[in-house]
DNA sequence: TTAGCCTTGACC
DNA sequence: GGTCAAGGCTAA
């Protein structure tokens, strides 16, 4: 059996005290700072600074999936370029007026993320992770409760296992999922200046992110010269889809100050299992995804029962998923990065974990490298949530054509933002379609596993994981 | 064209 | 006045 005490995961070590240290998302070459919007090398930000203010176009003479690092990155500057967007390089970081010096309106949201990099440094050494470079051999889950204060702006002022359930059409989602389902708002209201700093810089900068932003192929800002060629329009539809999205740091703040208060109310000695936290995580994690749909577009059209039943027919895939693409922005396939923000070396992981654990690891990992490989962006991923969440095939919806209209509609947003948005690939629209199958047998796999690990007593009590898997089965 | 180094200037 | 993320310059 797959016991808590035998897994020890090496965390690699973490080195904020010097930025500069990380690689480069892009390339891999050392970083010399931030560089319109994230920490990457010189190189690369001369390289997107050149592409950007001279609205180079490139192509690519393979088939868009070129590697790019240290040693290859001249090789192909599209897919070079791709990459610098794909990482999150931000298009509007780039002067229009080319003026030297100065502060821009990144500021703040690099502060931040300095600081959130500290908390992180902070969490895994009080969580007693095992640094990779450590003589010491701490298992991974310890105690949370030595973790640095996060600031009173970022932190919640309840969670939401503290609010009793009181609306009805919440409570019929069960325990977990009615607090979910109602408590949330006031929460996303509270994050909505801490941690989305994109919001608070659209308020001052023209607004490159509502249609043309760095999430494409074609991504130049309106900014440019009349003259030159402009980006494809972009579906509405999907352009919606994308505003759903909750910002990723916000809810990795969420969590880890969720994960904090938890371990607060525990003793030092009370220390969860490594699987017990990770089960906490997703379990926070599902939440959001809980939080995320009710906001979202559609999905609050529905009644409640509608919108339990296709909540109970999707959360794991849209867990698997929300994991699976963040192994794909990660981009190193050597570690696991985790919804708090901690990497976790992947050969520690698979020699140590139970076979059925590291057989979902390395599938997970599989995924993201061919999701990868199709330069997906988040745009797509935006729609392929929608997708799995509005699955016309869950039995005894109430409003089963309203659902079936909606995944019609964002099929045919996607396929048309692919075709327009990356017409060199046309095929890209079947083939990310053909990774959905695959992530719904994951996810299937992921659930036994889940099961099995209940029945021997493994996952956390009050689990909106559990929940959803006895409300789920229940319906089969 | 690339990429390392230099200059600039708002913000602290 | 120091910091640091912008843009500029230039040898390779």
């Amino acid at each position: 059996m797959y016991g808590e005490h035998c897994v020890t995961l090496k965390v690699m070590e973490y080195t904020y005290d010097d930025d500069l240290e990380e690689l480069c998302p892009v390339c891999g070459d050392k970083v010399s700072g931030y560089h319109y919007g994230l920490l990457t090398c010189e190189s690369c930000k001369g390289f997107f600074k050149r592409t950007v203010q001279n609205n180079k176009r490139y192509t690519c003479a393979e088939n868009q999936e070129c590697k790019i690092d240290k040693t290859q990155r001249k090789r192909c500057p599209f897919c070079r370029f791709q990459k610098c967007l794909n990482v999150g390089m931000r298009l509007e970081a780039v002067r229009a007026d080319r003026m030297r010096g100065g502060r821009n309106k990144f500021g703040p949201m690099y502060k931040r993320d300095r600081a959130l990099k500290q908390q992180k440094k902070a969490l895994i050494r009080s969580n007693g992770f095992k640094l990779e470079s450590s003589a010491s051999d701490y298992t991974f889950g310890t105690s949370l409760h030595a973790l640095p204060t996060i600031s009173k702006s970022l932190l919640p002022s309840t969670t939401p296992s503290s609010l009793p359930p009181t609306d009805y059409e919440a409570n019929l989602y069960g325990p977990s999922l009615g607090m979910a389902m109602q408590s949330h708002v006031s929460l996303s209201a509270q994050y909505q200046y801490a941690a989305f700093p994109n919001r608070a810089i659209k308020a001052e900068c023209p607004d490159y992110t509502s249609s043309t932003d760095s999430l494409t192929g074609y991504p130049y800002p309106d900014m440019y010269p009349s003259s030159s060629p402009q980006p494809p329009s972009l579906p509405p539809l999907v352009l919606e889809l994308l505003r759903c999205d909750p910002d990723e740091l916000a809810v990795q703040n969420k969590i880890v100050a969720h994960l904090q208060q938890e371990q607060g109310g525990r003793g030092r000695l009370d220390k969860p299992s490594t699987f017990s936290l990770m089960c906490r995580m997703a379990d926070q994690t599902l939440f959001s995804i809980v939080e995320w749909a009710r906001s979202c577009i559609f999905f609050k059209e529905l009644r409640v029962g509608d919108q339990m039943k296709l909540l109970h027919n999707c959360w794991s895939e849209l867990l698997v998923f929300d994991h699976i693409f963040r192994q794909v922005q990660h981009t190193k396939e050597d570690s696991i990065l985790l919804v708090t923000g901690q990497e976790v070396e992947l050969s520690s992981l698979l020699s140590q974990a139970e076979a059925t654990l590291s057989s979902l690891v390395q599938r997970g990992q599989e995924q993201a490298v061919r999701l990868r490989a199709l330069q997906v962006d988040r745009r797509e991923i935006a729609c392929l949530k929608f997708m799995l969440l509005f699955n016309p095939n869950v039995k005894l919806l109430e409003n089963q054509a309203f659902v079936e209209g909606v995944q019609e509609q964002v099929n045919g947003a996607l396929l048309e933002y692919t075709v327009s948005t990356y017409p060199q690939f046309q095929e890209k629209f079947s083939q990310l379609l053909l990774r959905l199958p695959e992530l719904r047998a994951l996810s299937t796999q992921a659930e036994d596993y889940l099961c099995y690990m209940h029945l021997n007593g493994e996952v956390p009590c009050n689990n909106l994981l559990i929940e959803m898997l006895h409300a789920k089965r229940a319906c089969v």
